[in-house]
RNA sequence: GUGGACGUGGCUCAACGGUUAGAGCACUGGACUGUGACUCCGGGGGUUGGGGGUUCGAAUCCCCUCGUCCACCCCA
């Protein structure tokens, strides 16, 4: 067997990366339009960061993170989310001194899962974080951002759900509450769940088991046990968010699996297309964690778009490429004299390969079609003669005598 | 980490434990020496994921291993 990737590592083909491309792009000129800068940042942090960040108790942390001690024995993490790298560089880099920060970045997340459709080991994300910001209206309009990323995608089916988590005035006071009610149901419980009464009892509520749903039902519920203050900051989110166009749907089940996140959360999730994995972009509010990291009490947005599963959404929906043009000269002279047209002609900003291989036209253009050409262009004798090259459209079965210095406002014009 | 399904030419898939593992598509040559997508004829291509076992005989049965997919867990 020859060497192959490893599990749950993917490369991405040139079938692909149209889309890919397609879809960072319209990000990157959303996200822009909204004052968001891109930052670039390393792939490998110090493992304490992810400890200290996503929290010691947390699955990614547990058992999730590729972890392993340089050649100086320091432990270092394979970064397995973008937010706390981000706000590690936020402060390191004291971006503080302005009065909000909003960045955004791309690139590969790491994990160790069992791969699965939509999971991988190594995954692309976008991610984007306003920093500095405590009004509910960052989180509106980092939403709204974000809804119209997938609109001007045209992704279907996709549907945006939040909750608030509260903070730390009100958030240990309902976990008390929450703890004593799931004790009382601790025998209607699955495994997981009674091990979550004591470590995160949160989970307990967003638990798929039948009799987790049954035994939570009547939990008490976290939106009715906010404090004043993020009640009001909750009630202005989902107003703000009405204004731009959104009628949040409210999960009060929703939890997410990082420790950081404080009042609003969300998930927006596909109902087609994804399997069991279907959250495409997912987020919150962390307006402790860049105190926690060691800089100035900041208050903060972000969320991130998983790539590979916002790909399978829009698979068969790529852009149309630009169109390929084929060249085929025939004979010596033919061939001299296409080094020069070809090369003018893709400075005009047509596509253009030339054909080389031997054999006779029919060959060729079996080639070319089978390259996917929308125009064969072939210069032979006759033409050469005439300075003409004959234009064949492939997908029209039409042809042309067209003058050398025509062919690229022609094909450029032709617009398939 | 747990459970299930599945690994056969480049791709999609056939083959009851029994000849030399086949077909379609793709590739390649020709019919057709300047016109692809249609047609016809020929050609190449396989350690049946890998290893072990059972058997006179294994793609087929058993064990191990690797991988893919799906689900759980969890997440983007």
């Amino acid at each position: 067997m020859s060497i192959t990737a490893i599990r749950g590592f993917n490369d991405i083909l040139p079938g692909q990366t149209g889309l890919w491309r397609q879809i960072e792009q319209t990000a990157w000129s959303i996200f822009r339009a909204y004052g968001f800068g891109e930052i670039r940042l390393p792939i490998v942090e110090k493992t304490e960061l992810f400890l200290r960040s996503i929290g010691e108790t947390t699955d990614i942390v547990e058992k999730e993170m590729y972890t392993f001690p340089d050649r100086h024995g320091d432990m270092m993490t394979l970064r397995p989310e973008g937010t706390a790298p981000a706000v590690r560089a936020f402060v390191e880099h004291k971006l503080y001194t302005a009065p909000v920060t909003k960045l955004y970045y791309t690139g590969p997340m790491f994990r160790y899962e069992r791969p699965q459709k939509g999971r991988y080991r190594q995954f692309y994300q976008i991610g984007a974080e306003v920093l500095g910001d405590e009004s509910p209206r960052a989180d509106a309009e980092a939403l709204s951002m974000l809804m119209k990323f997938f609109a001007t995608l045209k992704v279907k089916g996709a549907s945006l759900q939040i909750n608030s988590l509260g903070d730390a005035n009100c958030r240990p006071a309902y976990k008390e509450k929450l703890y004593n009610y799931l004790k009382g149901k601790a025998g209607e419980l699955c495994e997981n769940c009674l091990r979550r009464i004591e470590t995160n009892p949160l989970r307990a509520l967003d638990c798929k088991a039948a009799d987790c749903i049954e035994a939570t039902k009547e939990a008490p519920s976290l939106v009715d046990s906010l404090c004043e203050g993020c009640a009001a900051h909750f009630d202005r989110v989902k107003y703000f968010l009405r204004l731009y166009g959104i009628d949040p749907l409210v999960n009060p089940r929703m939890v997410r699996g990082l420790d950081y996140y404080t009042r609003t959360t969300f998930e927006i999730t596909a109902d087609t297309g994804l399997g069991s994995q279907n959250a495409v972009a997912a987020g919150g509010r962390y307006d402790r964690l860049v105190e926690e990291l060691g800089g100035p009490a900041t208050p903060c947005f972000g969320f991130a778009i998983g790539m590979e599963r916002l790909a399978l959404l829009l698979e068969g929906e790529q852009a149309l490429a630009a169109p390929l043009t084929v060249f085929i000269a025939l004979g010596d002279e033919a061939e001299k004299k296409g080094v020069e047209l070809v090369s003018a002609w893709r400075g005009a900003g047509i596509r253009v390969v030339e054909e080389f291989s031997a054999g006779g036209l029919k060959t060729r253009m079996k080639r070319a079609d089978r390259l996917g050409a929308d125009f064969a262009v072939i210069l032979g004798e006759n033409e050469l003669n005439e300075g003409v090259v004959t234009v064949k459209d492939m997908k029209q079965a039409r042809q042309d005598t067209v003058a050398w210095d025509k062919v690229a406002s022609i094909i450029a014009g032709a617009g398939h």
